[in-house]
DNA sequence: CGTACACCCTGGCCGC
DNA sequence: TGCGGCCAGGGTGTAC
């Protein structure tokens, strides 16, 4: 469930298999992602060497000796197999859905897999990524200091729209998804249906520290599956958790005091999960 | 201009 | 065991 958590626990586990090394060999084995990707992105991969690894809401960009990014996305059910040099056991026979291979030295390999091809893959010149069309009209990161309640009160002022809506809004706070917008109105027991513009004033005060708590508390969980993986073996982008909301209809509410039950709404065709006695 | 919704694709799960 | 229906993380294009 790549939402902002997932893609930085992957961003942090292909640092150590990516960063420095050079992009041996390329493999593309299925374009037709959700968006085709470049007819000769392997050949403008081969050889370069990649410099760092960092994430942009749920964009994944690896900068390589060249000036080019290679920016990528999981969609919703992207994952990066890595796989290093073990003794004399041999890499795993590629599957179905191992749409890209990277070949990264040493034998270590990195491979998107997308059972769902949403996710995609593009190249860009780093010097132009401030203006690059997925890149501008993105908000801030929900854990930077830009994003405060100050911040909050002007970005949904007059907005007519459900703040789970506006929170979904990547223009208005980058890298949140269903999943997270969810527990964090619930953390700060602001019903997903209240209009975004009266979120204002505490209720704006509550939500941002729900909103980087929730945030926070998944990336330390992710960091812990990353050290589970021992070395770099393992499957990156998806990792066990327990949500306190989400997907819990008909279960009792766990706010401290309440007694209600957690209810499932379709808010802009997706699932809300929320308690409607503590969250107005 | 802002908001609502269908859609891209595959697989897993549930009920019959 | 098989099959149809429904559901799922995201983002974009099109229609009001």
């Amino acid at each position: 469930m790549p939402e902002l958590p997932e893609v930085e626990t992957v961003c942090r586990g292909l640092r150590p298999v990516l960063e420095g090394r050079v992009l041996t060999d390329v493999q593309v084995r299925r374009p037709d992602l959700r968006f085709p990707l470049p007819d000769d992105m392997a050949d403008r991969l081969r050889g370069r060497r990649v410099e760092r690894i960092d994430r942009r809401a749920k964009y994944l960009r690896a900068f390589l000796d060249d000036g080019q990014v290679l920016i990528m996305h999981l969609g919703m059910s992207g994952r990066m197999n890595l796989w290093a040099p073990n003794g004399d056991e041999p890499p795993p026979a590629l599957e179905k859905h191992d749409h890209v291979v990277f070949e990264a030295g040493n034998g270590s390999r990195v491979v998107f897999h997308d059972p769902r091809r949403f996710g995609y893959m593009t190249l860009a010149v780093a010097a132009e990524l401030e203006g690059h069309p997925y890149f501008a009209p993105l908000g801030p990161e929900p854990l930077s200091d830009a994003f405060n309640a100050d911040y909050l009160n002007t970005a949904l002022y007059g907005k007519r729209t459900p703040i789970k809506a506006a929170l979904l809004d990547q223009r208005i706070v980058a890298g949140l998804g269903n999943i997270y917008v969810c527990e964090a109105l619930f953390g700060a027991r602001i019903s997903p249906k209240r209009l975004a513009a009266s979120v204002v004033g505490k209720r704006a005060e509550r939500l941002v520290p729900k909103i980087k708590a929730v945030l926070d508390r998944a990336i330390e969980a992710g960091g812990s599956t990353l050290r589970d993986y021992a070395q770099v073996d393992g499957e990156l982008g998806y990792f066990q958790h327990s949500w306190t909301v989400y997907g819990r209809e008909g279960e009792a509410c766990t706010s401290a005091g309440c007694d209600g039950i957690v209810k499932r709404l379709v808010q802009s065709g997706r699932s809300t999960f929320y308690c409607p006695k503590c969250q107005r």
